[in-house]
DNA sequence: CCTACCGATCGGTAGG
DNA sequence: CCTACCGATCGGTAGG
């Protein structure tokens, strides 16, 4: 188990230099010099550069897949489920922000057969998520509008937050998902403004 | 002026391959085999590797800061000005994507004193767009907020543009900045809803 | 976990 | 615009 905790280690100190340089400006060096160790010692705990980044974003793609299984089980309106899910999406962030932001920034990076493998999981989880926003157009719920650029617009608007949250903790998780429900749900625009 | 035309074409063709590997993982003998030269022959159009990630990031960010001074001369109103700002970033990504896509994600590897005056250039924009977001906030065409918080899920909600928008241009740029303003000044849900 | 080291590739220069 | 080449650094292995 000493194994098991220095491989931890190597694993977020790979994270915080994925994120400040990315993965290909990481040299083995740097990453070994973050954890006191000789580069070749690395090998001992981890098979190669690549397989720490697929641990990674594979680690990562796991939390974000259960968090909309446990959605769609617990949450039934369309409005519910995107609220639970921008939760989701921040809470993943602000508990973890180093990791998430190499997640999100340097899967490219991974090599065949895992980019593939990380495509199609993102690939469910996005359609999962648009499923959601088209039964909230189709009930009444949400205007109507073309699903996918409404989906694109929501994921993104919550990127930020992996690249700001950390430096920047004035705001407490909670408040911070309110007032981007907030804004998601309800726009700039005051409600008693013209349409 | 054959000369211009290379490097032109040199900056071009290095825009897509820090877009497709990243700036790092971009070889000069990469971007020479691009414009079918030697990469030694780069140095007689570049001055280094980093010279051209300066010319694409500068460039860009002049882009957005004289996008911002017309609006702020033409436009009045908070929510016109949102609306045109939005218009600009869609505009811009529509009619270049993979220059702007190295702009975007790129940027931080550039080295002193480059850095510093490019994010100097971008925390004036972001000022002068947060200050909009103030005024309407103030004046009661937005809904009251946190202004820092608004900023950023606006710009972010853009960004899927520079990724996205290329391969899947089933859409005009003019229906999709209406879309996009759509959302995010009238949020997800219907009008009608319960507040 | 270390020392010693490998072949490959890097950005860039010399010189023409 | 090319050939030839530089020192530095890369990810990773051998062997203990």
């Amino acid at each position: 188990m000493g194994e098991k905790t220095k491989k931890q280690l190597i694993l977020e100190a790979a994270a915080v230099l994925f994120r400040d340089k990315g993965y290909p400006a990481t040299s083995m060096r740097d990453l070994a010099r973050a954890v006191n160790l000789q580069a070749s010692s690395l090998y001992n705990h981890i098979s190669s550069k690549q397989d720490i980044l697929r641990e990674i974003c594979f680690g990562n793609a796991r939390r974000f897949l259960l968090g909309i299984d446990h959605i769609e089980q617990h949450h039934r309106s369309a409005t519910d489920r995107v609220a639970a899910l921008i939760e989701l999406h921040i809470q993943i962030a602000t508990e973890d922000v180093t990791s998430i932001t190499a997640f999100n920034d340097e899967w490219r990076h991974l090599e065949e057969p895992a980019l593939t493998r990380f495509r199609e999981w993102r690939k469910q989880y996005e359609a999962r998520f648009r499923r959601i926003i088209e039964e909230g157009m189709e009930n009444g719920e949400f205007r109507a509008g073309d699903p996918q650029i409404t989906l694109y617009t929501v994921l993104s608007s919550l990127r930020w937050v992996y690249d700001w949250y950390g430096p920047n903790r004035r705001v407490s998780s909670g408040k911070l998902s309110e007032s981007i429900i907030n804004i998601i749900m309800g726009g700039l625009r005051r409600g008693d403004a013209k349409n």
